[in-house]
DNA sequence: ACACCAAACTTGTCGTACAACTATGTAACC
DNA sequence: GGTTACATAGTTGTACGACAAGTTTGGTGT
């Protein structure tokens, strides 16, 4: 009973079933054109009766096309095919991360996003949104006592905050820059003596805290305040380690 | 009686319905790290009684995140969190925006993002950069003029402001915005009085240029401050009209 | 001509029932 | 004892019927 290998098989499609069947039809017909912008879809009970499946699996067909938005629906009105059904997206291409510039400039964009939703999550947060927080701080610092680079519990961390702000945008954007922004380098503590590394902790340690307390206290001003140290700071210890190695 | 019964055509907003409320609910909860990757979903019943809404829904809204890649199901085991939650792009689904609400959310986005790019265009902003800034304003202000939206203006304007950042992630995450955030709900220019038209023309134009003369004079705190003070009133505009249609 | 309202139609929500699939425990068998 | 076969409970997949809520249309009375 050790096992318990979950995790892996995820690489199965979905098993093929009516509903995946009749979305997968309605995509192509709107991707085809065959369904203009715009243009009304046939009514749930004529798509029933053209298809010959339950309401249920039209209804839940149709979930799935307006998570993706392809499609709107109007409670009495009936269902659309979005105008525009392809938005641009936006991504960072590990690859570009290789240069120590480039984590740079996406650290300058965190700047941008993180100073702004920290103030949002000190006017925002919840109980709920702070014991989430305390509980990462704690997990990053037992990581970092344990002599571990808190890599990903930083990560986390900082995630928290953006999921304070309760605007999801927050959080998918913050997402684009997963774990491409956690890489081993972000500081060099095996080249650090061990009083170095327990600086770097303590240090590590009051910034975060000090943004923690901040938007735990509703100060607004100080979880910006915060924030932008923190950052900037990295910023700054990753110049450091850019200038060292040149 | 209940209220608003009035025959107003309200623009397009998304009832607030039960599905997209549990569906909000679960994602939140998969994207805030509460359920883990590969951890198993509660049941469709644990959720019924939970939440206390039919199985329907339920199934209605794990469809919805079915379709946007969060989970996947399988008959007769359930529902679990995909290995990989974390979207590697972001965009914005035009059918989120259809409620005012979900715009002012991503106002507060760029708010971030452009408070910040603000400051890096004021300290790094070439000529060039000046120059064609110079050359939007005066295309939106010619568009004003002639009593237009000037919505295009408007965009490619800001759009410049993050191009003199030279960090192109911040050109490249503008343009996710692209031609969703500027639909003609944006001020409501036909229902304005001549006089009201050349007052609004007025305001804009006096909120541009400070942002532009502050980046123009590599002032970093007067950039910040002005574009910060332009998107607070484009919201407070929005609101305005979001609590007039109601 | 106008306001008002009833009816038809559409999506939103609820409830029940059964089928298909999976894991687990149990009994029979070697 | 160890293995196989099966019964059983639990979960998702599908179907059907019913009513609520929002929208349009057309008629009805004034």
């Amino acid at each position: 009973m050790t096992d318990k290998d979950n995790g892996v098989f995820n690489i199965f499609q979905q098993a093929p079933n009516l509903r995946s069947n009749l979305a997968d039809m309605l995509t192509a017909q709107i991707e085809s054109g065959d369904l203009k912008p715009g243009q009304r879809l046939p009514t749930e009970q004529a798509i029933m009766t053209a298809t010959g499946v339950s309401r249920t699996i039209v209804r839940e067909a149709l979930a799935a096309l307006r998570a993706k938005g392809l499609i709107t629906t109007r409670q009495g009105l009936g269902a659309f095919v979005s105008n525009d059904p392809t938005p641009r997206s936006f991504s960072i291409i590990p690859n570009d991360l290789q240069s120590i510039d480039e984590v740079l400039r996406v650290l300058e964009l965190r700047m941008g996003i993180e100073y702004e939703a920290a103030g949002l999550a000190a006017m925002r947060r919840t109980q709920e949104d702070i014991d989430r927080m305390q509980d990462r701080l704690d997990e990053l610092d037992k990581a970092l006592e344990e002599g571990g680079y808190g890599a990903q519990e930083d990560y986390a961390f900082h995630r928290s905050i953006l999921v304070a702000t309760h605007n999801s945008y927050y959080g998918r954007l913050f997402d684009t820059f997963g774990n491409i922004m956690v890489p081993r380098q972000w500081a060099r503590l095996d080249k650090m003596t061990s009083a170095e590394r327990k600086r770097h902790a303590a240090r590590m340690r009051r910034e975060h805290h000090a943004i923690f307390a901040a938007i735990r206290d509703r100060d607004e001003a100080a979880a910006r305040r915060a924030i932008r140290s923190h950052l900037s700071k990295s910023a700054a210890r990753f110049e450091e380690l850019r200038d060292a190695t040149a």
